[in-house]
DNA sequence: GAAACCTGAGCGTGATATGAA
DNA sequence: GTTCATATCACGCTCAGGTTT
């Protein structure tokens, strides 16, 4: 059974109180805890029994201000968005077999991006993994100047020193989108777009420029939308009454495209008979059964493993080729388009 | 123009360098990064001015190492459950006021409980808070016997000593759905439910009961669950093939209850028209314009702020009432029910 | 006596140097 | 020479206690 090291006013166990019961020197006990060579067994199993016994438990925040490494991944991460849950939960899977630990700080309503990187750099983190950050490109060069700091999902000028960005060819899914429902028979075409969301800006050129290319110029309409399946309803309720009412939408994401969906299930458009919708992402959202929604796949775990791996290479010192890896998107077929 | 404190290469200013650039001790330079008084005013400007300039930052670690207290309170949340950012939300915003940080630890697919544990109390975490937790009491317990441990939205054992409850009173919330439902003419009522999740023995019990009390015992109906849009989906296809369909349903909670209203949505049943839905949490999703969900709102404010209490109370031995803190649901009616 | 400042110790580790078998 | 174990210091910071105005 083991004690109550930290109850109510007691401290909780330290390498000195299991050096004690184990008879033998603090350094020792390190050794063991560590798994390092230099103990011999008995006496290994020894200090471990003990250890177990007091229910002792290294300290991290000691260790590391000991280590001169801290093997610590900061990432900043939006709480609402399912995009960076994903995200995240596949950095935890690359970072782990890496050596490296995460921190995680989150954005929220009344907790700023500033907020949440100042806990990471005072945490003592040895790069920052920031997803979709908004904050100003300067700001994100003046981190990267202090240590190495990956954006991911976000495009940035490749050559800001210290900034490594890791990102899904935004235009080149939206191009991907357009072809598909053109190939379908498509010619009215609406983009639904993200505003100054991170990747919004190259999804809405991908667009245009695929419009064009298809001799579809006149047909380009492009409607404020956002982040939000509030921001894709809206927008749905306009284009519901728009005449003519375009045959397919492109959505900035998959948020904003079930908004779309909902809104026109009820005002009685049928999808994908009336109208056609795509979203982008590839979030556990689109793949639901009962939303099966078309989508611009992002690879989420190759995304992750990417920024960690840039991360790690730059932290041990890896000569690594460019400051941008850019990852294709693939378009998920699934029962939100057909032919107009 | 800050400095390039910690370059490849470069170490990160210490409380030493600042001290040495402004020409006083480290300690003078500790009491003004504090704002602790013990300074004066001119030579306070001085030091900040050195540390801008160098570009200082605490070491979070260190300064936890030295003092006796952390003030930190680890929160193990779902990545993949908008209640859990919901709450993690309210979490953040109850615990700064009360000069505690917070240090996430995420559940996700290969990230277990037992992991996002042990990772908090490494890092020298004064309480827990569980949001959810789905561990066995008898771990709870164990935890519960190092440090203070706040379990929300999970029933427990009030007995269990160390261990704090917050939690919304399903039953009473599905009291409430049923109560709603039957005064609206309702008598063919049925419960998907949560399977082996927190609350839903709960809700399951409640609906059970109220439908007794209401002497429609015999039109009780439990269909198997889950948390997620896909388990809601399930169940809603096994509802429409049933003959007689009932006319309302219940689901375990809003996730589940989208899941239900889309499935009904494609296959031609109307809600409310043929069936009305209610869901369970309000969180974010419910209250969507585009869904617009009658549900049983938790508060979950409150219910953040009241396990950052609880937690903050016990570290600073404030006498507590209970082991246990319920908090009354309140339905919350919009338009996904209607009268048979 | 108070305000402003400094000295020295130590928090729980990990690494190095050193010694004993 | 190798294996096992220890003593000692440093990490960056805070705090108790001292000294000087």
């Amino acid at each position: 059974m083991p004690g109550n090291p930290a109850g109510p006013g007691g401290k909780r166990p330290t390498l000195a109180d299991v050096a004690a019961r184990a008879g033998v020197s603090t350094a020792l006990v390190s050794i063991v805890m560590r798994g390092a060579k230099g103990a011999g067994s008995a006496t290994r199993e020894r200090v471990l029994q003990a250890a177990r016994e007091i229910g002792y438990r290294p300290d991290a925040r000691a260790r590391l201000l000991r280590s001169h490494r801290s093997q610590l991944l900061g990432v900043q991460f939006g709480l609402q968005h399912p995009f960076h849950s994903d995200l995240v939960e596949g950095i935890y899977a690359a970072a782990e077999p890496a050596g490296y630990q995460i921190v995680l700080s989150a954005v929220a309503a009344r907790r700023g991006e500033q907020r949440a990187v100042e806990t990471l750099l005072a945490d003592r983190c040895e790069a920052l993994i920031l997803l979709g950050p908004q904050a100003p490109a300067a700001r994100l060069a003046e981190l990267a100047g202090q240590l190495p700091v990956v954006s991911v999902a976000r495009r940035l000028r490749p050559s800001i020193p210290g900034l490594e960005v890791v990102r899904t060819a935004d235009d080149e899914g939206a191009r991907q989108a357009v072809d598909h429902l053109v190939a379908l028979g498509h010619r009215d075409i609406a983009h639904i777009d993200g505003g100054r969301a991170p990747g919004a800006a190259d999804r809405r050129r991908g667009y245009r420029t695929a419009m064009n290319r298809h001799g579809l110029g006149g047909h380009i309409r492009i409607l404020a939308g956002g982040l939000t399946e509030e921001d894709g309803a809206a927008a749905a309720r306009t284009l519901s009454a728009a005449r003519p009412r375009p045959t397919a939408v492109m959505a900035f994401n998959d948020r904003c495209a079930t908004g779309v969906l909902d809104t026109f299930l009820r005002s009685g458009v049928a999808v994908p008979g009336d109208i056609s919708v795509v979203g982008f992402d590839d979030s556990h959202l689109a793949r639901l059964a009962h939303i099966d929604l078309t989508t611009v796949g992002q690879d989420i775990p190759r995304l992750a493993h990417l920024a960690v791996g840039r991360a790690v290479a730059r932290l041990e010192g890896d000569e690594i080729p460019a400051g941008e890896q850019v990852i294709a998107p693939r378009l998920v077929i699934r029962g939100t388009t057909a032919p107009p």
